[in-house]
DNA sequence: GGGGATCCACTGTTGGATCCAG
DNA sequence: CTGGATCCAACAGTGGATCCCC
């Protein structure tokens, strides 16, 4: 007979141990990390990081239930991109506020991997949650967005709006579309869209991270 | 510039172009049919047959407009199985009535293409649409049927019940699960099901064509 | 015999992000 | 410099059905 049986997936680690072999990564060459030279694209580190830490991807679970990890590329001490933090689809955020939010669940607590892209090395992770300042920012920011987004008018949304957090294209290519509902059940498509922290956001975290040593 | 381009889909052939590809194919081996070797598993004959009609299988688009393919499995003159027509998710079902259903519109028009399994050969493609009493029990047992499903009553039902539908699991395995909302909105999670025709409708239908020789 | 379980290919979606023209 | 476009892997979903114990 054949049964299935649910592929064992390893435990995730908790957040303590996330965090110890984070620290451990510290110096250590981008060649030396798991899956170099298979892992390839854009998230090819960002990949690898999460192997090294022990995490096993799978679609629908956040990283580890309390921590968010993300690479932080920099060159020099400046954060070279954006950061990625979630899908914006209408539906989800037509039911969403800022305090049941994925964007403030993600952000409440990441952990930081700078990723030197000069000397292409790991650096000394860091944990984050946003200052009250940032969080104001933050919700500011994603009121207006989400709201935008959930009636629908996302498309017209350029990445210029918003200090903190960004609307911006996230798709395999331009071409793709997905079908959303109006508020009223209306169907129509819309580019698949994502919120950012923006660059400069990413960079004042960097500088408030290396302002107080007690955090690394 | 790097400019998508969707890829460029076949035009799908129109009905008549079907049923002349497909009467072209009686008597062949199926070892004769395009992709032979290369497609596996139990739909492969029906891939097949698809590829030599000149159909290009997509996510969410009917065959052909106005025209379901199936294959038929016979040994001799007995038909071998049941035919899967569509999926029964309790979402879907929630909003159709017989007159609207997917199962009414992929049955109105149905070229089926028998396959002899014992001599390995392609059969003459012959068109069914269901008669005023085959329409009858369909509608019957589909109206019994997806009510029960729509009220998340689905995973009580055996494949036992109704004449000319039954409903059956349809799923890679037994472990798989979908999220579901009962009517009132309360999630729940259910093993995906699907509308057959029963074998023995099926065997009603080959005797019919068989009897009526203007048909094919 | 047939009800319940399962098999394969292909595409779509998601999570990881970086690329690059203007 | 950065807004808009894109890259890859892995997994889930869909469409094509048949397999195989009881």
């Amino acid at each position: 007979v054949h049964v299935h049986v649910a592929r064992a997936r390893k435990r995730q680690p908790t957040a303590d141990e996330v965090w110890a072999r984070a620290r451990a990564l510290a110096g250590l060459p981008l060649s030396r990390l798991p899956g170099f030279g298979v892992a390839r694209g854009k998230g090819a580190v960002g990949d690898m990081v999460e192997r090294a830490l022990g995490i096993e991807r799978s679609a629908s679970s956040p990283d580890v239930p309390t921590v968010e990890v993300k690479t932080l590329p920099l060159v020099g001490l400046r954060a070279a991109e954006s950061t990625w933090v979630c899908r914006a689809t209408p539906s989800s955020l037509q039911s969403e506020t800022w305090s049941t939010s994925r964007v403030r669940r993600k952000l409440a607590r990441v952990l930081f991997v700078p990723i030197d892209r000069v000397a292409l090395r790991v650096g000394t992770a860091f944990l984050w949650s946003p200052t009250e300042d940032e969080e104001r920012m933050l919700r500011a920011d994603w009121e207006d967005l989400a709201d935008l987004v959930a009636r629908g008018l996302g498309f017209a949304v350029s990445a210029r709006r918003g200090r903190a957090l960004q609307l911006r294209p996230k798709a395999p290519h331009a071409g793709v579309t997905r079908a959303a509902r109006e508020l009223d059940g209306t169907p129509y498509r819309t580019a698949p869209q994502a919120f950012y922290l923006r660059r400069t956001f990413v960079q004042r975290v960097v500088e408030a991270a290396l302002a107080d040593p007690a955090r690394w």
